[in-house]
RNA sequence: GACGCCGUGGCUGAGCGGCAAAAGCACUCGGCUGCAAACCGAGUUAUCACCGGUUCGAAUCCGGUCGGCGUCUCCA
């Protein structure tokens, strides 16, 4: 069975399959770096770290880019508002965005290319657009001319003509056409520039992508990723430019697009996330609230193209339900009663099969989770049943395989009270003389005195352990 | 106005023409335990928004209604 994609292209899921066999180039939109991430944008990142690494699972070697836009009106803003120039601003904020990304467990791309770094390309690509025809300049100003592409419209599925009634941002007269985007803008005076053919000045917003996917796949590649929001104009255009540039068609092969997250507010009105409303959930806060994988499991529960609606009491239920499958890969029981058994086993591969199946669906992680699930609970049930180590064992090397998959570690939070965890030690093992002397009394006192503290005891046939509650 | 998306048990959320409508959270009862926790088992909440149609058969397809949402040069 073939991996299928929802191609935004077509609206349709495809049958996947790559320009060179055994190899995806792989082009995700990255932040525009004039204020730090929220979850909406970590949502995004997460769902093509998956695709990655599901991908990798396939067999596939996976060439992941992703860009900084270090260079846009806004940053300009920032930068002057604060009075730094962009490169500090920018660094700054690509600094904390790996810490936040390491910390979410997403992988680091193989590239991460800046606007800034490709500026000759840009200014390549955007004469040879004007010698194709495809553009023109006014006044130290370059112009997509949108006319001259008889495709334009087709990655968001609008006509031109349709498209210009809706306008409503002013309408530059100077332009051949109101839906013509700027390739290069002259820049003003205090704004950082370039020189150019076309004088001082910097690129425009869409065209840093093109050049960047240019310089670091070539003319053409495999997916293209991002969220809902940048269908319009942003991939539009850069299929146009792209396209338009090097005569090859398609640009991306596969364009996927997860659906936008929303943040519930206190009048329980849910809109988008966004940095421009204003209601956004930083990534810093919600690590500060939450583990990364009860994170990564909470956002991958609902599939990429389903919009959800981030509320702490449902990340909270997922933290939950990742209690589950981490106690599911627990050390396994010393005991060498039973004989190993074959039925973990057929039920590790049948989870695999399912979760495969699930994926191919177009990551189809809901159900892959389900599966994950499903597998959790006859672990357990063989575990209660005293199944040996090495019955377990294979079993719950599929579990961690398959929830590395989705980037779920399974590990146990870090926790809080290291330095605590030697007076925790003296009181189990006062408790443990306690109970063995009858005195369940106070054995009682000490462990729900613990529970208090936030340290939750739990007997078990082997000892007692604990663990931050 | 144009182009789309969504409405499934208390909550989250799969399924998208035909096995008893996944899975998680919550809840109830039972097992295990000195008692708990964790884990396991059993179970309760579903007129699948509403109306009509197509079909032997629809949550799933078609038409309409109501409600919620996205994009239409700020946006992951």
């Amino acid at each position: 069975m073939p991996l299928k994609i929802h191609n935004t292209l077509s609206r349709l899921k495809e049958d996947f399959v790559p320009h060179a066999p055994g190899r995806v180039a792989l082009y995700v939109c990255g932040p525009n770096l004039y204020d730090p991430i929220h979850v909406g944008h970590a949502f995004s990142y997460i769902v093509f770290d998956t695709v990655k690494r599901y991908l990798r699972l396939r067999g596939y070697q996976v060439r992941h880019v992703q860009n900084f836009t270090d260079i846009e009106d806004r940053i300009i803003a920032k930068a002057q508002k604060d009075r730094v120039t962009i490169e500090a601003l920018a660094g700054t904020y690509i600094a904390r965005f790996l810490d936040e990304m390491d910390a979410l467990n997403v992988e680091r791309a193989d590239a991460y290319p800046r606007a800034t770094g490709v500026i000759p390309q840009i200014i390549e690509i955007t004469r040879g657009l004007i010698a194709k025809g495809f553009a023109y300049a006014i006044e130290g100003d370059v112009y997509f001319r949108v006319r001259q592409d008889p495709d334009y419209g087709k990655l968001s599925h609008r006509a031109l003509d349709a498209m210009e009634a809706g306008a409503r941002i002013e309408i530059d007269p100077r332009k051949e056409d109101p839906m013509d985007f700027a390739l290069w803008k002259a820049s003003k005076p205090g704004e950082p520039s370039w020189d150019s053919p076309w004088g001082k000045g910097r690129p425009g917003w869409h065209i840093e992508c093109s050049a960047m996917n240019w310089v670091e796949h070539g003319d053409q590649i495999d997916i293209h990723g991002g969220g809902q929001d940048v269908i319009f104009p942003h991939h539009e255009n850069e299929i146009a430019q792209s396209e338009a540039f090097t005569g090859k068609k398609p640009f991306a092969k596969y364009w996927m697009h997860n659906a936008l997250l929303r943040l519930a507010d206190d009048t329980s009105a849910e809109d988008k996330m966004s940095r421009h409303v204003g209601n956004t959930l930083w990534v810093k806060d919600a690590l500060a609230r939450h583990a990364p994988d009860a994170i990564r499991l909470y956002l991958l529960s609902t599939h990429y193209r389903t919009p959800l609606a981030w509320t702490d009491a449902d990340v909270d239920a997922a933290a939950r339900g990742l209690e589950r499958l981490r106690a599911a890969v627990k050390d396994a029981s010393p005991f060498h009663g039973a004989p190993r058994d074959v039925t973990l086993l057929q039920w590790a591969d049948q989870t695999r099969e399912k979760f495969v199946a699930a994926m191919d669906d177009d990551f189809g992680t809901p159900q892959a989770i389900a599966a994950l699930h499903d597998l959790a609970r006859e672990i357990n049930r063989a575990r209660g049943a005293s199944a040996a180590a090495e019955t377990l064992a294979p079993a719950q090397a599929t579990l961690r395989e398959l929830a590395g998959v989705l980037g779920l570690t399974l590990a146990e939070p870090e926790s809080k009270m290291l330095q605590a965890a030697p007076f925790i030690e003296l009181l189990i093992e006062t408790r443990r003389q306690l109970r063995a002397a009858k005195q369940f009394a106070l054995a009682d006192q000490i462990r729900g005195e613990l529970a208090k503290l936030g340290v939750v005891l739990e007997d078990g046939p082997q000892g007692t352990t604990w663990k931050a509650g």
